[in-house]
DNA sequence: TCTGGGGTCCTAGGACCC
DNA sequence: TCTGGGGTCCTAGGACCC
């Protein structure tokens, strides 16, 4: 039986690649994509890249090079982003056995058994052409016998332009040429403290970390190192995972637009979180028992200190009714509050999740004919929802919402709403 | 003035039991 | 009350990823 062939398909400037898809005005103008609340540069076009722009880094840092280059900033646009990204994953489905989609722009892809019928790099450009033509995203292609080589001969494919966006790792001997060149803190799954704890041992290429000691490795770091050491010598410890795990947890969080300093308002901004977080739980059809609740100051105000706080709850049982959750969530705010602070970020977290009716009944259980009415509202809210956002809400989720994220950048959703679609002329 | 959000996995240490 | 090993379960925190 032949060792398992992966390929990693990887969206270049995925964000800024989707701003541009229907704007080709903008076709060699520099854009980056702004995080939430218009706050970091979280993706940049080929051209911003150039300029220099930074990932990550706060936008009214760079506030004079923006309008010095004439930079376009969007804010991001997770609707559109999603869907682009959808055509790209049945792109990919259509033409190869198996896809694991790893994040919004990324998808590993099994490629065993077809190196006997076509040349592995030719299969990778005709991946990185279709791609092209039927959705216009440009993607790179790094193809390996384990899930760690993949992603650095994708690595490798993105970084050197001769390649053509595609680089066909299979071959060992290639394999310890290209890891001599790359640093070992580009290594998936090493990031900065590790890589800080490596080169104390004088291992600083990804070759020097393939060539330690396994078992040492274990000793002084972890499995997980381990385990990257073996990908790295084209042994493959992890697997393509076709099925979506169900999520462990589901975070709903957001730094506000303005500074929150009274409670009402603080009481709102929970309470839309806890909205969101239980629609979520409600569409990956599971019941969660365990609520958290956080709120917290700026990390960055040198002024004051940081204040962070945070309690949790265990309901009697699980469920994913929105109103038990918001009772719940208001008894956590009380005593989690303090006057005279100013608050930056605050959010809810789901956890412990359990199958709708597969979990211990109780005294205070509601009885069946109960829960099926409290479900049937529930879907009756996120179906009338799904039509058109926010038709109805809770009134503790407030109307006005001062408080909420600013997205002064934001492009139409071209693709995912009626009244926003493109129009040709 | 302005610094993202949402996840996973592993490990260490404490509580508790036999 | 002291002594001790071994096991499980839970939680907090660290590190990583995109």
């Amino acid at each position: 039986m032949p060792s398992t062939i992966f390929a990693l398909v990887d969206c270049n400037n995925f964000y800024a690649s989707c701003e541009k898809l229907f704007r080709p005005d903008l076709a060699n103008t520099p854009v980056v994509v702004l995080s939430n609340n218009d706050g970091c540069i979280v993706a940049r076009s080929k051209e911003a890249k150039q300029l220099g722009i930074k990932m990550g880094v706060p936008l009214f840092k760079v506030q004079k090079e923006m309008r010095q280059h004439g930079i376009v900033a969007f804010s991001s646009n997770y609707a559109l982003y999603a869907d682009i990204s959808q055509r790209v994953m049945s792109t990919l489905e259509s033409l190869t056995p198996a896809v694991e989609v790893y994040s919004i722009d990324e998808a590993f892809v099994d490629l065993t058994g077809i190196e006997p019928l076509q040349n592995l790099n030719d299969f990778g450009l005709m991946l990185r052409d279709k791609v092209q033509n039927w959705v216009g995203i440009t993607v790179c292609v790094g193809i390996a016998p384990s899930k760690t080589l993949a992603k650095l001969a994708n690595y490798a494919a993105k970084k050197w332009q001769k390649t053509a966006g595609v680089v066909d790792l299979t071959d060992p001997i290639r394999q310890r040429k290209l890891l001599a060149l790359v640093p070992v803190n580009e290594v998936w799954g090493i990031g900065r403290k590790l890589s800080k704890r490596l080169e104390l041992l004088g291992i600083t290429t990804a070759l020097q970390l393939a060539d330690a000691d396994a078992k040492y490795i274990r000793q002084h770091f972890s499995v997980v190192v381990e385990r990257t050491v073996r990908e790295l010598n084209g042994e493959s410890c992890i697997e393509l995972e076709q099925v979506i795990p169900t999520k462990q947890q589901i975070i709903s969080s957001r730094s506000f637009g303005q500074r929150i300093t009274c409670k009402e308002q603080m009481q709102q901004a929970i309470s839309e979180y806890v909205s969101l977080a239980c629609k979520k739980l409600r569409q990956q059809k599971q019941e969660a028992k365990y609520l958290t609740v956080f709120i917290r100051t700026s990390a960055f105000n040198q002024q004051h200190d940081l204040f962070s706080n945070s309690k949790s709850i265990a309901l009697d049982t699980p469920s994913s009714d929105t109103r038990v959750f918001l009772a719940k969530a208001k008894q956590l705010l009380d005593m989690l509050w303090v006057n005279n602070f100013s608050y930056a970020k605050a959010g809810v977290m789901l956890t412990d999740f359990y199958n709708p009716g597969q979990h211990q009944l109780n005294l205070f259980t509601a009885p069946a004919d109960k829960q099926q009415a409290n479900h049937k509202l529930m879907q009756l809210i996120d179906n009338l929802n799904a039509k058109q956002d926010k038709t109805i809400w809770f009134a503790s989720q407030g109307v006005k919402q001062a408080w909420s994220m600013k997205r002064e950048h934001l492009s139409p959703a071209y693709t995912t709403n009626w009244r926003d679609l493109p129009i040709v002329k």
